[in-house]
DNA sequence: AGCACA
């Protein structure tokens, strides 16, 4: 049933909704096209950049009648339509919708994503990029990642314009040097850049400290006794499951994992086909002791959600403060901030920035750095097991009718165990976690009693 | 200057 065959021609076309605009600038954003067409109705749609020169878009009207209005105007007008004294051709689309139209990448803002194709992380340096991008605009600050697609970077601009020509010139199938970029908008409009590092600048700030993370880049992998390359010691753990049998929430690696002391932060994400978490305590000694008792246990009896421990090579993630993969114990706001009675190592957490950029490594950061801009202690619409909610902990046993623990249970204590304890055996016959949860609940262990 | 995209 193919309608192939004429070339269809501007007399002869059929009206539509969605009219396509030619010879648009290359600046063009979404605003302009707006400003352009609202006049004639109300726009319920746009797509811009589109074709090979990204010179061409499409807009839709709420109404057949608006989009004709609009052509008929411009057909007998002596003013054709222009954009920034351009003029712009307007006919009929051969569609009746805009499809697809907001790729997240594609909702102009002034920071970009850019991804470098072919490269490893460490063969382009910040400065290079930095140079680059400067042609375009002031760069107010770069944040550089690995993740699957490989190299990406965060350029900030000061607006979305600078953002757009700086896109427009450079993405595509152009080169530079050897790099291939592939470049398209971040949802982020403004970076939180904590450190000057080999990985991130902030030049709106010079006076930023150069950091820790600066020197991971230079770091020598330390060498153990045996010759062994060991990973430098970290208040940050990076857990990975193995065998996970039964759902892994955030709140069941609070309850494991606050056994040693205060967890501050917690996320969770795949990699490589499994799952990892990152654990942030507030001290180095903290999480050695807890990466000495876990390592290897499991988290469930049977083999099941076997915990393999490493140093993160992270100090201080910035995690969504409340969603399903992530949590920050931290902000004060989320009530979440509890003591372990006089487990709670008293070093100050000035390392502790709630709203520093979030990196870890593994995730999809671009991701994560979108949630990050979620105020903080927003909850998110998603929350399946509504578990999650501070208000609802209190009446976490009640919603589970048939759950035998009780938020004043002994059993809480036992979860307790001193460091360094022989005792945790997780997959032991008196397994802490046996006693507060059961395997495949989706819902959270349930949380000790000053909750209530 | 002539119809997107995943």
């Amino acid at each position: 049933m193919s309608t192939s065959g004429q070339p269809q021609f501007r007399y002869t076309q059929t009206p539509s909704k969605v009219l396509h605009l030619r010879n648009l600038p290359w600046e063009c954003i979404e605003e302009e096209l707006v400003e352009l067409c609202k006049p004639f109705g109300k726009i319920v749609n746009t797509k811009c950049n589109v074709g090979a020169n990204r010179n061409q878009a499409f807009v839709e009207f709420a109404d057949l009648n608006q989009a004709i209005s609009m052509v008929s105007y411009y057909a007998s007008s002596s003013e054709p339509a222009q954009v920034r004294g351009k003029t712009v051709y307007i006919q009929y689309s051969n569609r009746h919708e805009i499809v697809n139209n907001k790729s997240p990448g594609d909702v102009p803002g002034n920071v970009l994503l850019v991804t470098i194709e072919g490269v490893e992380a460490g063969d382009v340096s910040i400065d290079v990029i930095h140079l680059v991008f400067s042609a375009f605009g002031f760069v107010h600050k770069i944040a550089t990642f690995e993740k699957a697609a490989g190299f990406q970077a965060l350029i900030q601009f000061t607006d979305a314009e600078t953002a757009a020509s700086a896109r427009n010139a450079l993405d595509g199938r152009r080169h530079v040097g050897s790099c291939h970029l592939r470049i398209s908008y971040s949802a982020h409009t403004d970076l939180n850049i904590k450190f000057q590092s080999h990985r991130s600048r902030d030049y709106t700030n010079p006076y930023l400290p150069v950091n820790p993370t600066a020197i991971e880049g230079i770091m020598q992998p330390t060498v153990g006794p045996d010759g062994k390359k060991k990973e430098p010691e970290s208040n940050v753990l990076l857990a990975s499951i193995e065998n996970m049998q039964y759902a892994v929430t955030v709140d069941v690696l609070h309850t494991v994992f606050s056994a040693f002391g205060t967890v501050q932060k917690i996320a969770i994400f795949e990699k490589n086909g499994g799952t990892q978490a990152l654990v942030q305590y507030p001290d180095v000694t903290t999480a050695a002791v807890a990466k000495e008792s876990l390592e290897g246990h499991c988290i469930y009896d049977g083999g099941y959600c076997k915990l393999h421990l490493s140093y993160s090579r992270h100090t201080d993630l910035n995690v969504k403060a409340f969603s399903d993969k992530s949590r920050d114990y931290t902000i004060p706001e989320t009530g979440y901030v509890v003591p372990q009675a006089t487990r709670a190592p008293s070093a100050p957490t000035v390392w502790t920035n709630p709203r520093s950029a979030q990196m870890f490594p593994g995730s999809d950061y671009a991701t994560a750095a979108v949630q990050a801009q979620v105020p903080q202690g927003q909850v998110p619409a998603w929350d399946p097991t509504g578990q999650v909610s501070r208000s609802t902990f209190a009446s976490v046993p009640s919603t589970f009718p048939g759950q035998t623990f009780s938020p004043t249970s002994p059993a809480y204590a036992t979860a307790v165990i001193p460091p360094g304890s022989s005792s945790i055996a997780l997959t032991g016959p008196v397994s802490p976690l046996q006693a507060n949860m059961r395997p495949g609940d989706a819902s959270p262990p349930g949380q000790p009693p000053f909750y209530g």
